[in-house]
DNA sequence: CTGAAAGCGCTTACAG
DNA sequence: CTGAAAGCGCTTACAG
């Protein structure tokens, strides 16, 4: 199957005139190899191109230089420039990235842990909780994004505070400025899954905002569980049927979302942002183009992006010296633009 | 490091009461085993959720269940579709995608084919012919996003012709029935590789249709080599400077592209589709919210995730057998919305 | 029909 | 300071 042959340690050994050992303890940097051997080994690498087999090295426990990276929805803006900043860095150590949906199942737990992944990057409010302990009790060094609450995960980890619940947060404060009271939260388009809704944080955010300004905070608030554009439209008339009465700003999962939302308000016949103030999560490119343009809450993926690799190495690295969780706060920043 | 234990061939034997040999045969399916031995080895994978080390594996030359997409831009939208599509059917037979940016240097084809992927899928203008050709001569499968000329590449491979030569005649056609005779076409944002410009489908089919209309085509109807959103400006500015005329009709190398250039001529003043038509490439959600709404040339993202899973499958299950190169059409189809 | 054994390319404890 | 050797978890040719 394979055509050409590929070059192995004996080729080096080979070449450099020494033992394998030697080229081994070269390779790995962990004993004493006479300065000349050292040289020449180095030569003769540099020669044959050679790259220790990977396969080889998992199997004696070593890293195999892939990470993987678990989401709800890997196509989205969001996660691709997450991932695009993971492979930037994760490239420069010849590690490569490979990616999942997230599958809630034990079966997938298996899957994944079988693989030898050196590190996983979980970004997904699918996967359950006693799913994300079983991986994390399998000993891969593990970095959640924190889109929910995980404290109850023990062992040792990492997570990421993205900032949304603070985002959403700002989202009601922002809108509450502008005199808005009648807010409503728009959920994420429900692919089947079907897990409640607030286990996110813009959720809790929301709500715990809204509780703050005292106003209306009631879960009807809530649009979620639809499958598609039209069925998104009938629960937006639906509601605006049983309430009796139209929203004035209403916060979105993110700005695909807020783009749905928008078409359907202005297809009501109302203004935006005169009548109905809207926001958007990820300030995703979309937002600058729409009309009227999109306000949203920027997530600092980049931001992401290295932290997730730098928690992760260190995991990989030092995992018997870490005090768990490794924790980091990054900031979200609402962008504000005509939609409000 | 990993603290669970994996469960191993030998443990599948003991709990089944048979060699490990048998365990082996069963699981790769390729002597007889007798049947009742057959049966409990099943039993006993499945209660231990036993999977194959697939680093064991893959140093015996088998399988690695991982397959690669090198790709300019992993994070836009349009690979996005096309991995997450690959993703699903992938998963279905237990084989994870990974992700890599194009570089274009023989370290990184090294580097790509000791790490034993099964198949590697490109979509890249950047990774130039040569590199191409010793990956394949590496005899890895490959297939090959053909947006490009790959009639030079010898050997087993296959390819997908994505169809955007014919989608680019298809938008100057389009534009010519609007009246329009004055035709640019914008590339791709450059980011550093400086890769020339005409190794493009995108590029052949527009200057190929202008010459059938006999219309003006000069290499200076293209605007290219921007490394952002204000040299491209500073870049439409001089051309129509240079041309002492403004164009009527523009074909962008993405929707993003597309966007971009639409502010930058609102800016200027000009109207959209009045003064000037826009077409873009991908048909990405981001061009149903813009204002005018943006035409574009749909790539058939999720065809192209099927086809080349399945070449993929069948280079590496039956590439002894395969007349090469396995090519694939698909087909382009011109979404018209307002901006034209 | 089936088992014992060689070997894939490495790492590293062991023994000098 | 350094080499020969065991062993990681598999596959499959070889020998019954």
């Amino acid at each position: 199957m394979r055509n050409l042959k590929r070059v192995t340690r004996a080729d080096v050994a080979k070449e450099a005139g020494v033992t394998e050992t030697i080229v081994s303890y070269v390779i790995n940097n962990n004993r004493y190899v006479d300065k000349e051997k050292r040289l020449s080994v180095e030569k003769a690498i540099k020669k044959l191109h050679y790259h220790p087999n990977f396969a080889a090295r998992a199997l004696k426990g070593k890293k195999t230089d892939h990470i993987l990276v678990v989401a709800d929805d890997i196509m989205s803006d969001h996660f691709g420039k997450i991932i695009s900043e993971m492979e930037k860095i994760a490239y420069d150590r010849n590690c490569f990235i490979s990616l999942c949906s997230s599958r809630n199942d034990e079966q997938f737990i298996n899957l994944v842990y079988e693989h030898f992944f050196d590190g996983i990057l979980i970004g997904s409010i699918t996967l359950s909780e006693e799913n994300i302990q079983r991986l994390v009790d399998t000993g891969i060094p593990i970095v959640l994004l924190e889109n929910r609450d995980y404290s109850m995960i023990t062992g040792i980890y990492g997570k990421i505070d993205t900032g949304i619940y603070t985002g959403a947060r700002q989202c009601v404060k922002a809108l509450y400025e502008k005199g808005r009271r009648n807010l409503l939260y728009v959920d994420r388009m429900d692919t089947e899954s079907g897990q409640p809704v607030h286990i996110d944080y813009r959720y809790n955010g929301f709500f715990d905002q809204l509780k703050e300004y005292n106003i209306k905070h009631n879960i009807s608030q809530v649009v979620y569980g639809y499958k598609s554009e039209d069925e998104l439209r009938r629960k937006l008339f639906q509601y605006i049927k049983d309430e009796q009465k139209v929203p004035d700003g209403i916060m979105c999962f993110t700005d695909d979302v807020a783009c749905m939302v928008m078409e359907i308000v202005k297809d009501m016949g109302y203004h935006i942002p005169l009548d109905i103030s809207i926001i958007g999560f990820n300030n995703s490119k979309i937002g600058r183009y729409t009309s009227p343009t999109l306000s949203s809450v920027e997530i600092p993926r980049g931001e992401i992006g290295k932290s997730a690799m730098k928690i992760l190495t260190e995991l990989i690295d030092h995992k018997e010296d870490v005090i768990s969780p490794i924790v980091e706060k990054l900031k979200t920043r609402l962008v504000i633009r005509e939609s409000i």
